[in-house]
DNA sequence: TAAATCACTTTCCTTTTGGAAAGCACTATA
DNA sequence: TATAGTGCTTTCCAAAAGGAAAGTGATTTA
C-alpha cells in the first residue's frame, strides 16, 4: 500500500527569493545595472554598451530601477542639457548576484561549448 | 564646447550574465530548483510547494530544467507509476546563487516594510 | 533659417509568459 | 463496472515583454 506522503516546505527561500526575482527579473535590469557601475552615466551610452536594447526599453527599466532607488536620475542644466544616471548605494547589495551569475555564465559557457 | 564621450565596455560581464538569464530568468525556475532541493521529488509536492503555480507552467518549466541538465526526470514502474524528479550535480552550481537572492529578498522585505 | 544634439516617446506589431478549467491515459482496487 | 490516484495535456484567453522605426521638443550653433 502506498505511503502517505507530503510536500516539504520550502516557502521560507521561496517568499524572498520571489521578492527578489519581483525587483531583478527580465533581460536587462541587471546589463543596466552592470552599465552604470562601470561608469556610463548618460542615455546613449548606456543604450550602446548594451548590445540589442532599444531607447523604449532601456526608459521604460531605468524608470524601473530609479523607482527601486537602486538608480538616481540626476539633470544637469547645461548645453546640451545632460541627464546623468548613477548607481545608490542599494545597486551595490547586488553586486554579490551579479558575480554570482557572471561566474555561472562563464562556466556554463564552456560546459556548452565543450559538449 | 562638449567633450568627445565614449561608453565604457562592460560587455565582458554582460555576456555571462545574460547566458545565466537565457537558462535562468522566470518566476518559477528557481523556485522549482528550491522546492526539489528540499526533497519535493514528486509532480504534485512540488506543485503543492509553490504558491500559485499551475500544472501546466510547471510541466514546461521541469521540461526546460531536463533539456538544461539540471533536474533529472526517474520513471518508476510501481503502482501507482511515480515519476520522480532530482537534481542533477550541475543544479547545485546554482546554490551560491540562490543563497544570494534569498539573502537579498529577505533584506529587501525589511527594507520595502521599515519604509 | 537650418541643422545638430540629447533624451527620450510614440505607434504598431509579434512573441512570450502566465492562468483557469477541464480532460486524458494508465492502473488497480472495491 | 465504478472510482481513485498520478502526472500530466489541452484549450482558450489575457497580460506582459520585447522590438523596429519614426517622431518630438528644447536648445544652440552655423
Amino acid at each position: 500500500m502506498p505511503v502517505k506522503r507530503g510536500y516539504n516546505d520550502c516557502i521560507k527561500t521561496i517568499i524572498p527569493v520571489r521578492d527578489f526575482l519581483d525587483v531583478m527579473s527580465g533581460k536587462w535590469k541587471f546589463p543596466i545595472i552592470v552599465s552604470i557601475g562601470v561608469g556610463n552615466d548618460r542615455f546613449v551610452d548606456i543604450q550602446e554598451s548594451i548590445p540589442g536594447i532599444t531607447p523604449k526599453v532601456l526608459a521604460k527599466e531605468l524608470k524601473e530601477l530609479e523607482k527601486h532607488q537602486l538608480i538616481k536620475r540626476t539633470v544637469l542644466s547645461e548645453y546640451p542639457v545632460k541627464i546623468i544616471y548613477t548607481h545608490e548605494p542599494y545597486a551595490d547589495t547586488l553586486t554579490p548576484i551579479i558575480y554570482a551569475m557572471k561566474d555561472w555564465g562563464i562556466n556554463h559557457r564552456k560546459k556548452v561549448i565543450g559538449t
